[in-house]
DNA sequence: CTCCTAGTTTATAATAATTCTAAAGTAAAA
DNA sequence: TTTTACTTTAGAATTATTATAAACTAGGAG
């Protein structure tokens, strides 16, 4: 993903591209594998790979700015961090416990024969599926 | 679950049936269907359905001796608290985003027909199915 | 029973993740 | 170039949870 399509992404998200928002997104988006991340991980990684300096706020701001603009996804994970994820299309997780680290399946990859209907007057939004692993 | 059932679950866990557990355990294990909470709402509905007292901390401490002794099971849901349940079996849910409810889903009700295999050296500990509910 | 002790409860402090605040800085419209 | 709304920032505040240590108690030993 190129500087102008950074650009294009946040501009039409209506993002002021600033130099934190340009750097966050290059850093998030220019990849070809999805990335799963908590703030705290970010923040490390954005410490050792940028030469920017981030106030830990406008990580937050910036990651749930891009989330409300649905350019990144959160993910359910037990425990205290919230994780978020790259991967913005319908996906499922593998979970290793040991790695405290998400893989992702591919929809196509989960095949549902059976599920129950939804509850009076609800409708199914979306149906995630958590594989945890163990070794 | 009578007293004395109480009693004995406790017992065989190693814990003492101090008049707090026994509130808790009677108030979480004495019904009927599954009972999905947090910490937060656990306290208000001691609070209004008992007359003992308990303080916020032996709510913590006994929720997680439940937990660890296989009395409870806890639910990943999206947001800051942690929610436990009170069915121990291998289920899934439905959880209703507006009102932030969690309703069982029987282990039966969902048939997977196709599921990845694990990542190399891992194997799979249990596949937990989540469905998003909206209106 | 009475005493003893390990286990338990409790109020409070500490920690961890996240959000809020308000002042200073900046992108971009006028 | 000036103005304005948006953004960043450091630090304070909030929320959920865990740790601490003093007071309390269940239950066994004597
Ligand atoms: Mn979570
Ligand atoms: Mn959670
Ligand atoms: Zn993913
Ligand atoms: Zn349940």
């Amino acid at each position: 993903m190129k500087k102008i399509d950074i650009f294009k992404k946040l501009r039409s998200s209506g993002l002021r591209p600033t130099k934190q928002r340009v750097e966050i997104a290059k850093f998030l988006f220019e990849r070809d594998k999805t990335f799963h991340f908590t703030i705290e991980s970010l923040d490390k990684l954005l410490a050792k790979k940028t030469t920017s300096r981030f106030a830990l706020a406008t990580i937050y701001n910036t990651v749930h700015a891009f989330k409300k603009a649905g350019h990144l996804s959160e993910v359910d994970v037990r425990g205290k961090k919230t994780y978020f994820d790259t991967n913005i299309s319908n996906h499922h997780h593998f979970y290793d416990n040991e790695t405290s680290e998400l893989i992702d399946i591919d929809a196509s990859e989960v095949v549902i024969q059976k599920i129950p209907k939804a509850p009076n007057g609800k409708k199914i939004k979306n149906v995630e599926v958590f594989i945890n692993l163990k070794n």
